[in-house]
DNA sequence: CTTTAGCACTCCATATCCTTGAGTGCTAAG
DNA sequence: CTTAGCACTCAAGGATATGGAGTGCTAAAG
C-alpha cells in the first residue's frame, strides 16, 4: 500500500519532532506545526494508520508515537529534508581538517576526534590499504660498527626502515652485494611469495653478510603484513552519556563497549560497494548491542591505494540529515586533501599562469 | 595526636570493607571481622573518634562510615597490606605484554589497553623522550627518477625516513656530495641550532642538489621537534560505568572527559622525581572533575632515553593495594622489556654459564 | 466521504505518606 | 576500659493517590 502525501508529511513531522525532543510525539504537537492545517483528530487517525502499517510505535496506550525502525528507514531514504551546512559549520570543519596530519595512524586518530567534535557523537575512523603491496626496493646503509639500517621502499612509495644491530663486521662492499641480491630476488614478491626455497636461495648467494638475511626477511614480511592491516581509532564515546537514551548506564556501557576498534575493524568491508553515505538504523546493525542505536558512515579517499572511512554511532533518534551532511562534507574535504597525489613544496610547476589568487 | 594501634586496625578494616562493598561500613560489620574481639559499642567509640580526627566521614547520622580523603591517604601510605599477585595474574600480565609492540605510539596504545584490562579500570599510557635529540647521520638514497629517500639516524638510534619527490634530476654523485655536506654541518646540532645562517651555509655548499636542502632541513626540524613530543593513549573509559560511584551519568561523563589525552599530556612531569608508584587520592588531583576519583600511576623505562608512564583512574574507593601491585608489576615488566639495549636474535653472547633455567 | 468536536478512558509520572531497618550516640552497669 | 541496652535518626523502598497528556471512538458538520 502506498503512502499518501499527507501520511508522508505526518510521518516526517513525527520523526523530526522526535529527533528534536526524544519524547513520544502526540497528535496535538503535530497540529501545532506550521503548514499542518488539520485538527488533532485527523492527525490521530493518520497516526493510527501509520502505526498499523508499522512506521510508528506506541510505548503505551496513552502516550504519543515514536518512529519504528521501518519509520526511520523510510525517513532516511525518502522523507528527510536536505540539511544545508551553515557557513559556520563548514568553516569549523575545514579549520579542523587543516591541522597537519602526518602519519597514517596519527591521522586516523585525529580524524576520529574531529568527526566526533563535529557531530557531538562517538566517532570512529579507519584507514586500510586496499590490497597487499610488495617491496620495490631494498637499501642497506652501514651506520657505524655493527649497525645497519634497512630501508624498504614499497610499491606505493611508502618507505619504512629498521635499525639492525649485530655483533658482526660487514663492509660497505658486503652490503652492496647483499642489497643487489635482495633487489634481484625479493622485489615485487608478494607476501605469499616468501617461500622458504626462495629465502634459502637468497641466503645462499648473500655472501659475507648472510647472517643478516633472516632478520631482513623477517622484517620485510612483518612489514608487508602490517601495511595491509587496518588502523582504526575511536573518539568521544563519552558523548553518548549526555543523550537521554543512554541515561541507562548499562545500555550506555554495552554500546560503548561495542564501539570498540575490533568491532569496527571490518567495517570498511561493509562499505564495500556502497558509495556515498550509508546509514544503518537500529536492528539493521549486526552487533546485537547496537540494535537500538544507529550508525552513519562514509568512506573517503586517501590516495596511495588506501581507503578511509569515518562514521558515528548514536541513538536511532539522531539527526540523520544533519549528521549525514556533516559526514559527507568531512569525507569530501578529506578526499580532496589526501586523494591528490602528493606534491609538496614543489617550486612552482610550469603552469599556464592564472589570475586568481 | 598519634593513632593507637587499635584505631589503625579499625581504620584499615573500614577502608578494606568499603573498597569491597562500596557501602558505608557500620560498627557491626567491623566486629564480624575475624581478629576483632571487641563489641560493636567499642568500635562505635573508635569510629566516632576517627571521625572527629577527620579520617572517616558519615554520609548522614544513621549511616555507617566511609573513609575521607585523609583516611585513604593514611591507608595508602601506611595501612594497606601488600597485595601479592597470584600466579594467574602475573601470567596474564606477562602474556599480555609479550605481544609484539613495534612503533612507539602503537606501543603506547597497546599498553593502555593492556593495563586497562589488567585493572578493570580506565587506563592511560604515555611515552615521552626525556630531552631533545640530534641527528647522528644523514643518508640519501636515489630511488628512481625524482624520488629520493632521506634517512635520518638520531642520536638514540631511532631511524626515521621520508620520501622526497622532486621534478629534478639529481645523480648518485650529487647526493653523495650533499649527504657529505649535511653530515659535516648538521649532525649533532640540536633543534635550537638550526639557525638560518647555518642553513644558508649548507645551502651554499650543497652543489647540484641544493634545491633539496630546504625540504630536508624542514623535515629534520620537524622530526627533532616530534621526537620530543609525548604520545598518550587512553583505553577502557567505559569500565567506569560498571562501578556504583559512576551510576550518576553526569559524573561519569565529567570524569571520562577529563581522562582525555590532553589532561594527562603533562602527567609525566608530575611523575618527575617520584619513583615507584604514585597515588593521587581524590582532592589531591588537580583536575576538578577528578576531585572525587583517584589516580594511580607508575613510570617505566623504555630505553633510548625515553620515559614511559602508565596509570589508571578509578573511584577513591579503589583497591589500592591490588592496583598498585599490578601496575608496578606491569611497569617492571615493561622496563625489563624495553629498558635493555636491543639485542635481538643475538647468537648467544659469551656469558659465564649458569645453571638456572 | 472526509474532517472535526467532544468525551470517556488509559496509564505514566509525580508527589505524598508510611514503614522498615540499619546504624548511631549515650548512659549505666560490669 | 568495655559492653549491654535503649531511644533516636534518617535513607530507602513500597503503597497509594492525583494530575495530565494522549488516545480511540462516535456522531455531527462540511
Amino acid at each position: 500500500m502506498e503512502l499518501t502525501q499527507r501520511k508522508k508529511k505526518v510521518l516526517r513531522s513525527v520523526v523530526d519532532l522526535y529527533i528534536r525532543t526524544a519524547e513520544p510525539v502526540g497528535s496535538k504537537a503535530i497540529t501545532a506545526l506550521p503548514d499542518m492545517n488539520y485538527s488533532s483528530a485527523t492527525i490521530r487517525n493518520e497516526m493510527a494508520e501509520l502505526t498499523t502499517m508499522g512506521y510508528l510505535e506506541q510505548p503505551h496506550t496513552s502516550a504519543g508515537r515514536i518512529p519504528s525502525a521501518a519509520g526511520y528507514r523510510l525517513y532516511v531514504d525518502e522523507l528527510m529534508m536536505d540539511y544545508r551546512l551553515s557557513v559556520d559549520e563548514t568553516k569549523s570543519i575545514n579549520s579542523a581538517i587543516e591541522e597537519k596530519m602526518q602519519r597514517v595512524d596519527k591521522m586516523v586518530e585525529k580524524v576520529a576526534k574531529l568527526v566526533s567534535q563535529a557531530t557531538d557523537l562517538p566517532a570512529i575512523s579507519a584507514a586500510s590499504r586496499a590490497g597487499s603491496t610488495t617491496v620495490k626496493r631494498f637499501d642497506l646503509i652501514l651506520a657505524g660498527q655493527g649497525s645497519i639500517i634497512l630501508v624498504l621502499m614499497l610499491r606505493d612509495d611508502q618507505v619504512v626502515n629498521k635499525l639492525i644491530k649485530l655483533p658482526l663486521n660487514v663492509t660497505e662492499a658486503d652490503l652492496k652485494i647483499l642489497s643487489a641480491v635482495l633487489n634481484a630476488a625479493m622485489t615485487d614478491v608478494p607476501l605469499e611469495g616468501f617461500t622458504s626455497e626462495l629465502m634459502d636461495k637468497v641466503m645462499a648467494s648473500a655472501g659475507a653478510a648472510a647472517s643478516l638475511v633472516p632478520v631482513i626477511l623477517d622484517f620485510t614480511q612483518e612489514t608487508l603484513k602490517n601495511t595491509g592491516a587496518t588502523s582504526v581509532a575511536v573518539s568521544g564515546q563519552a558523548k553518548l552519556l549526555s543523550l537521554p537514551e543512554y541515561r541507562d548506564v548499562d545500555k550506555a556501557q554495552r554500546v560503548m563497549d561495542s564501539i570498540d576498534e575490533e568491532t569496527f575493524a571490518n567495517l570498511p568491508a561493509v562499505m564495500e560497494g556502497a558509495n556515498g553515505t550509508k546509514v544503518l538504523v537500529g536492528p539493521e546493525n549486526v552487533a546485537s548491542d547496537l540494535k537500538d542505536s544507529s550508525v552513519v558512515m562514509t568512506k573517503f579517499d586517501i590516495g596511495d591505494g588506501m581507503q578511509g572511512m569515518i562514521g558515528v554511532v548514536g541513538p536511532t533518534r539522531m539527526d540523520y540529515a544533519k549528521i549525514t551532511a556533516r559526514l559527507s562534507y568531512f569525507a569530501e574535504s578529506l578526499s580532496k586533501m589526501f586523494g591528490k597525489p602528493e606534491t609538496p613544496e614543489q617550486p612552482k610547476l610550469p603552469e599556464p599562469p592564472k589570475k586568481e589568487e
